[in-house]
DNA sequence: CCCGAATACTTGACACGTCACCTATTCGCG
DNA sequence: CGCGAATAGGTGACGTGTCAAGTATTCGGG
């Protein structure tokens, strides 16, 4: 066993070892997200936000203006619909999100980013693109690539 | 543009590309995760329980007979107290686990599996080994172990 | 044109994870 | 021994994910 090995098996305080390789990997890939979604909590903190609500706002800010609706940002969060009203209901009471019922098909809400969703996401980039890039520091780019093809066949698996 | 970062970009409906690889693998890490959580999610609701009560479960079977207290199982899931004696809550009142006060120190609360939760474990255990296995099946031996190296470095990063 | 099916949410209930704070014990040192 | 610090947990409140239902609208076929 390798001195990579041991940290997971460490971390994790195991008292045996891991039924399989296949085991360790699931492991690994959770307690790896985990690790990333605590640093981006941590960056996003100090300015009031969650990372979901920087996701939101982001996906928001991409839409340029123009709006978008409950579901579309269900399915671009990968998330249900329940939880999408809500996040935009914590975000429309900050001021970062402003909703309005459509006028063509009223069973549709649309959404925007507010210019105060507009500045704090510009005050809050650099610091999250900056986590970004420390997570992945000890990685060239080919390992990169070779990470992100052998995610890309888990999650296409089955 | 590859055919892997055409899936991704498509499984998010991104309007634009990622700002660099390494966002692109942040968000394929997160996704991977997700994917992976409500696979398990879906293997162990018919018996009734979550993903986090059956890793409790088996925390506690891997004790084999010696008791754990809350905070032992806290950092073997890393997780907050408060979480964790929730978690306890729920699983006791499934009589699935059981707890008692520590007679030598009153501080700690020794927590055991009971035999309804080691009979539980033993009919899922099957179908969730499968269920990681079935995730890991695109990869060989090697690009797993990469896989596990690479993940390794970038929890250990910062 | 009307009614049942689909669509887009919304609400309620429950499982988690996290923070801040509080209680009960036990420790350790003067 | 006695008291303040440390340790083990529990509580309350909030954000989020999910399922099951319910509501408001729009669509589509007869």
């Amino acid at each position: 066993m390798n001195e990579r090995n041991e940290t997971l098996h460490d971390e994790l305080k195991r008292t045996r070892p891991f039924r399989s390789p296949t085991e360790e990997a699931t492991v690994a890939i959770l307690r790896t997200a985990d690790v990333l979604r605590r640093r981006f909590a941590a960056v996003v903190a100090p300015y009031g936000i969650t990372p979901q609500q920087y996701n939101v706002l982001r996906i928001l800010r991409g839409a340029r203006g123009k709006p978008l609706c409950t579901l579309a940002i269900g399915s671009r969060l990968i998330e249900q619909t329940p939880g999408v009203t809500r996040l935009l209901d914590r975000l429309e009471r900050k001021g970062l999100v402003r909703r309005e019922r459509c006028a063509q098909d009223r069973r549709e809400v649309h959404c925007f980013i507010t210019p105060a969703g507009l500045e704090l996401l510009d005050r809050l980039d650099p610091a999250f693109e900056e986590a970004e890039d420390a997570a992945l520091r000890g990685l060239d780019d080919d390992e990169v690539d070779g990470l992100l093809d052998r995610l890309a066949r888990i999650r296409a698996a089955e």
